[in-house]
DNA sequence: GAACGAAACGGAGGCTACCTCCACTTACCG
DNA sequence: CGGTAAGTGGAGGTAGCCTCCGTTTCGTTC
């Protein structure tokens, strides 16, 4: 294994990169995610190199600020796909049959793809939190970048709850995650760029293509 | 009215513009919508200064490159509105029922929506010619640019199909032609920054969408 | 075919932003 | 304290944007 031995950061560089994330929160609510990272260091009072140090690449940054977010989704995923357990063993409690087969058992099916619903909008509702970074987003997946890494929490996340609904017959079967994560993504992005008030109906546009005729 | 007597450009005006154009085709094809002006300038043997007289803003580029896609797409709106006429009068040669509302007939509904699909197929195609051109649309819409023009011949063309869709019974009331438009360029976003090689499958998905339950 | 005015040209120059590099400062440990 | 690794700052090179205006060229007129 790598020495990975790491020794606690200074002091004033903690303190710095702290400056700098608040800084770049402001200049990227302000001005999205392509703001002037000249304009962070300023406001972070801080000089460009040691920005650059603290985070190489504007991806570095822009994950820095939106690992929470992401953690958010993954908890609520997890948070989704528990309820889906209990409410099908309280089923089972309830009315004995094991059934399981993919065909019958209307509500727990319509509540796996309830859960989907869900977690797209939240995941939506993320990607706006910045201007531009749904492009960001969808840039960096497959890029090894920081970021990428994000996206692969999330796409896992995703993940979870889409074989379950896909389990319960309410997905087409042409159709994968990343085609949903993807597609929720654009419907962020279309909704930023056009100034839409509702991502929500776009999103259900969408939701309503995954499931099969 | 106007004094629009407008005196035919000189001639060295009029290769100028012409050599820019190739220029900036080239190298849109090769770095996308957004490749840096100054080299288009260059590769047309041309000063910058020169660009910006024929082209005050990127968009006016754009536009000039992407007019006759629109016109195609127009066109093509027609047509398949054309056709769309053309068997429903047939239709009726054949079978007499003057049924026409909005339930019944089969072919002719499917026919409307079919030509829809194969309407958002091109938009998608269209969108996807220069990386960074769907971008560019969804911006300029609405912005009084020279490219909204372009894309409100675009979305006129489009409604045309839309409504005939709609009067068929096969979308969903709470959608109009904006979302339709939008979600299939957000599609072509999508496939031009993920790297797919089938628009057609992402645009089945929201297609789908589009349709009532 | 020379001369003239309008039209068009070109590119220097002033910005802003990116990112690197390295001489300097500072926190921490002994 | 003093040594040193860790951290800092910002000058400077590069690139792209766009404007401004002195110079060139076209087309016309006599």
């Amino acid at each position: 294994m790598h020495d990975t031995e790491t020794r606690p950061r200074r002091a004033d560089a903690l303190r710095n990169r702290q400056r700098l994330l608040d800084a770049a929160r402001a200049a990227f609510a302000e001005h999205g995610t392509g703001a002037s990272l000249e304009d962070v260091a300023r406001r972070a009072g801080v000089g460009v190199g040691t920005l650059y140090r603290h985070f190489p690449h504007r991806d570095d940054l822009v994950e820095a600020l939106v690992r929470g977010g992401v953690d958010g989704l993954v908890e609520l995923s997890a948070r989704l796909a528990a309820d889906l357990d209990r409410h099908k063993d309280e089923d089972e409690d309830e009315d004995g049959t094991g059934a399981g087969g993919s065909g019958g058992g209307g509500n727990r099916d319509a509540d796996a793809f309830a859960a989907l619903r869900t977690w797209l909008q939240a995941l939506v509702r993320h990607a706006l939190a910045y201007r531009g970074l749904a492009e960001q987003l969808v840039t960096a997946a497959g890029s090894g970048n920081r970021l990428d890494s994000a996206c692969h929490d999330t796409a896992d996340a995703g993940r979870m709850l889409f074989e379950r609904a896909r389990a319960a017959g309410r997905i087409r079967p042409d159709v994968q995650v990343e085609d949903a994560i993807d597609l929720a993504t654009a419907v962020a992005w279309a909704v930023e760029l056009t100034g839409r008030d509702d991502p929500d109906r776009l999103l259900d546009v969408v939701l309503d293509g995954l499931r099969p005729r």
